[in-house]
DNA sequence: GCTTACATGTAATTGGTTACATGATTTC
DNA sequence: GAAATCATGTAACCAATTACATGTAAGC
């Protein structure tokens, strides 16, 4: 059982779904907490299956392919409710901006202003969208801690902490290289 | 050219370092911004090395073997510079944490509580950390954005107001259920 | 004498991406 | 009639983790 599985019987949690809207949501960029192809879904999916995990009702489908509806089983559940609680494993994060940003200087101070503008730019298109998303949740007062939507609005307020951390952090940096293009030796401000 | 390529040259670009070194400082998981095991640094120093990118010079080492100092070449720091101000690709993030808060709502509130809080308490450990990192830094007047260390310097403050947000946000989810296990209904506070 | 740190490497396996393949139905 | 969407699958390749392997020097 790899994180994938999970992530997979987290989403057949909520209600039962096809391989290919499953897929659908994890290639989405937003709302995210775990992203895969379906390359890896399918499989993954049948792999399930076979482990007794969830269950595929075969329905007639669009497709050239008949269309399985996967629904949890019992033993399905079991497993994510026994795996959900137990503490994850300490995140390992990489990113590539961040990389980049850790060699700007040795491109120009207009360059390195310019990526962190697109940069910003990036982050507020995701804030926009975000937000967009909040009307998925249910009415504020409909949700309490032992409903699935309750915990679906935990992470994506999560998703719009960092998101708008993330723009004060551009702002911030973009503020600093605008002191020191205008030739005006400042110090760093702290925050 | 992957991505962890240019993380090595990054780390080389600062000064050069031997195999150990580079592999020492990114399994830390602190102030990281790319994480990679020696058994995938060393084949990839080589690589590097073998197309021009880097050069090694033999040193005697405390191991069984000669230890290696790796040091960019100015092909190698054109690479790094021309590669560092293209836009990054998208971030596709994972988190198993918040893949397993989704899910906490199969768990008593008091297990879904005791979660969060020690999520918490990890970040608030991170927290400290990064906080003793800041005096790696030089006086701030001293940098500009032409100092090596400017950036590196930002990525610091990136990843410090992503754990302050981080720690923001598990409080605020914290007291969310509080109020719910008092079975006081209340509705979800917006911030 | 035992453990830890230094120091570099390979092998086996798992995880993940990109590309290939197929074909019906719906929308323009 | 062309293009987009639905729908599932496999194959080849690249990225990353875990385990295996070796051996010296320093500190306890």
């Amino acid at each position: 059982m790899n994180t994938l599985s999970y992530a997979l019987l987290g989403a057949l949690a909520s209600r039962p779904q096809t391989g290919w809207e499953v897929s659908q949501h994890m290639k989405a960029p937003i709302a995210y907490m775990w992203a895969a192809q379906h390359s890896q879904i399918y499989p993954e999916l049948n792999r399930l299956a076979e482990a007794g995990l969830i269950e595929a009702t075969v329905i007639r489908g669009r497709g050239p392919r008949d269309t399985k509806r996967y629904a949890l089983t019992s033993v399905g559940l079991l497993a994510l409710s026994v795996w959900a609680d137990s503490p994850p494993a300490v995140e390992v994060p990489k990113s590539e901006m961040l990389l980049k940003v850790r060699s700007l200087w040795l491109t120009s101070p207009e360059r390195a202003t310019a990526f962190i503008a697109a940069q910003r730019e990036q982050f507020s298109v995701r804030l926009a969208t975000l937000i967009e998303e909040r009307q998925q949740f249910a009415r504020d007062d409909l949700m309490s801690s032992d409903h699935p939507e309750f915990f679906a609005f935990a992470t994506w307020q999560y998703g719009l902490d960092r998101t708008r951390a993330a723009i004060t952090w551009c702002d911030w940096l973009l503020s600093q290289l605008n002191d020191h293009q205008l030739d005006r030796p400042t110090s760093i401000t702290r925050r």
